[in-house]
DNA sequence: GGGGGCCGCTTGATCGATCCAATGACACCA
DNA sequence: TGGTGTCATTGGATCGATCAAGCGGCCCCC
């Protein structure tokens, strides 16, 4: 049984938010006593208007509670004020966290630009399913890529249908490719850590990374032994390459310290710092006090830890904004060649150090 | 200038996905030797079709590369297929990391149910505006609310206009509300973190939760007090109501641990859970062997402090699956009477107890 | 044998916006 | 006064899909 409110079929134009069907343009135009098209003007191009149309064209707007209608304008414009951007599956990291915060950034960014961000997620098996789909139904108008890591097919794909996209990552591999990315310098973070460790007596600073096939890890190496030669430092026998996983930062810097007695360590992550925590922890070493500890994310672990684990913080939020800006120049112009562009992280000094 | 293989205007068929624009519906129904409405009932009810033509249409969808425009398609059916959910502002913290978790497990569960998600950002001064916008633009279908904590306008505020959606959290305060609803029983979860310990021989567990105006930390907390009382227990002196933050369950511990002695903590986060061990930590005390520690959100510092915090863990993915099938009742019936959705959370049991 | 119903498919209209070409109004100047 | 140019505004066509109605062919049954 219909509802005695919505059964005129009729637009109630009194209360307009509890219409069955919100108003159209045509709606609007009849009200204020124009055409459609002028309608239109006063919402994209205001400055075709004289002042007085468009005062009461706006006034008609407002009181219908008129919004333009997505799917039409989607339609007539080829475009939707979408950007795609896939998240993967659900592994509990840190480096999901870090992911999270840069979605926050980017939804912010994106609002501001007008855009909105539509998420999807991959089929692990097939990483260019969704991109596929969402690009042949002209769902989004580009897309944020935002692991762009060894090896990863996506960037090749998506330059090769000509997919507008931005890069979180810069593409290490691929020389010919001319896409556009953002990215945090890595290499000048660790060197930041390892300084202010230097900075602070430290001579023996050890290091503690993933394995060699990782090229973000390998870059982040380069930053400590960049800092630690600048001194005039050796850095043999101060390094392990080990898997992301708590465990192995425990294991690694328990072998380090037994091997090479450093009095300080550069981790490649947060997850490998929490290892080195637990190694002193099992010791009865302080953090800060005797050997100190420095991480990469700044993790929301980093700052809960006891007493506060010191860690690069990539700027996300810069980030988000270079990738917009990035994304409304490639839809605005012919995309011609792309560009890159570099950011530097700060340091978050805290009791690890 | 425009590229060689751009300028002709037509489509180039050997590679659909390379062409300028996408095949439309018309270039299949041609190829095909069919009607447009044949290839469109061919794509959304394929038992129309005798097989021979499903397959000859299937065979030219195949080849043309076609995938239905998403825009016209919502325009004709006034559908979007996305589901709108709006993020905070990104205020770091462990409530925020548990949404994470959820935006995941919804992306995921909403694709099998042939969805999307759209995230926006709320203005923090007019928490309904991003709500009005997509609303009346009819840019999504529904919406998940997330944030329907106490004396939030916003579920009212889509109830009266009509608008579907989902709650993750149960309605508090409006006992007139009648949308549907999914939410993990709080209560629940620290009563099973309670008589886990209880289980362990603890008989004064003490109790740190959040201000009284928050429903959510009450419920929480009439979990334990049940569980205490159940055994005949006390529960006076030993609860304290704070602010969510590390500090301030650093703080209230002490307290506790001076005027009442407990030998073990419930939380009503992992947040505040990190405070009791960073007072055990200063007065040289073991979590878990000397002082046990329960918290609440299984967050990723829960699962890489040392030694572990034990943690109650919320069916996120459950949480996810109940809103989508939620929505899908809300979008293919009228939206008669909302139903409520309560799950039960389970324990993640670590080092500190 | 003729009417009714179903099947498989086609045709024209439609969703609500923007694009495009054209029109009316108006001011200016010769 | 009439021509010209500018500006605000108009009406029709269009984007690409689905809806609604209808059509011919076939079978069935009275």
């Amino acid at each position: 049984m219909p509802r005695s409110d919505e059964h005129e079929g009729g637009r109630v134009y009194a209360r307009p938010a509890l219409s069955a069907t919100p108003p159209t343009l045509a709606d609007v135009a009849e009200r204020a006593g124009v055409s459609r098209q002028t309608v239109s003007n006063a919402v994209n191009n205001p400055d075709l208007l004289r002042p007085d149309t468009l005062t009461r064209v706006l006034e008609s707007i407002d009181a219908l509670g008129y919004s333009p209608n997505r799917a039409a304008r989607n339609l007539r414009t080829r475009s939707s004020n979408l950007i795609g951007m896939r998240i993967g599956a659900a592994q509990e990291g840190t480096a999901n966290a870090t992911m999270d915060r840069f979605v926050h950034s980017l939804v912010e960014t994106s609002r501001e630009a007008g855009y909105h961000v539509l998420l999807f997620s991959g089929d692990s098996r097939d990483p260019v399913a969704g991109y596929d789909d969402l690009l042949r139904s002209t769902a989004v108008d580009a897309f944020v890529v935002t692991d762009t890591y060894l090896g990863n097919p996506q960037a090749a794909w998506l330059e090769e249908r000509r997919a507008p996209f931005v890069a979180f990552g810069r593409p290490w591999e691929s020389l010919g490719s001319r896409h556009s990315w953002v990215d945090v310098d890595g290499a000048a973070g660790t060197e930041l850590g390892t300084r202010h460790l230097l900075d602070k007596g430290h001579h023996r600073i050890a290091w503690i990374g993933w394995r060699k096939d990782s090229r973000i890890g390998e870059d982040r190496r380069s930053g400590w032994t960049r800092a630690m030669h600048e001194r005039g430092l050796p850095t043999t026998g101060l390094a392990s390459r080990v898997e992301d996983t708590v465990a192995s930062g425990r294991e690694a810097s328990a072998h380090l310290l037994d091997s090479a007695q450093p009095s300080a360590f550069v981790c490649a992550s947060d997850t490998l710092a929490m290892g080195v925590l637990h190694t002193l922890r099992d010791r009865g070493l302080r953090a800060g006090e005797h050997v100190a500890v420095v991480g990469f994310d700044d993790s929301q672990v980093a700052q809960v830890v006891s007493p506060g684990l010191t860690s690069v913080r990539q700027p996300l939020e810069e980030v988000a904004v270079e990738v917009v800006a990035a994304l409304e120049g490639l839809l605005a112009h012919p995309p011609v060649r792309g560009t890159g562009v570099m950011l530097a992280p700060t340091l978050a000094v805290r009791g690890s150090s």
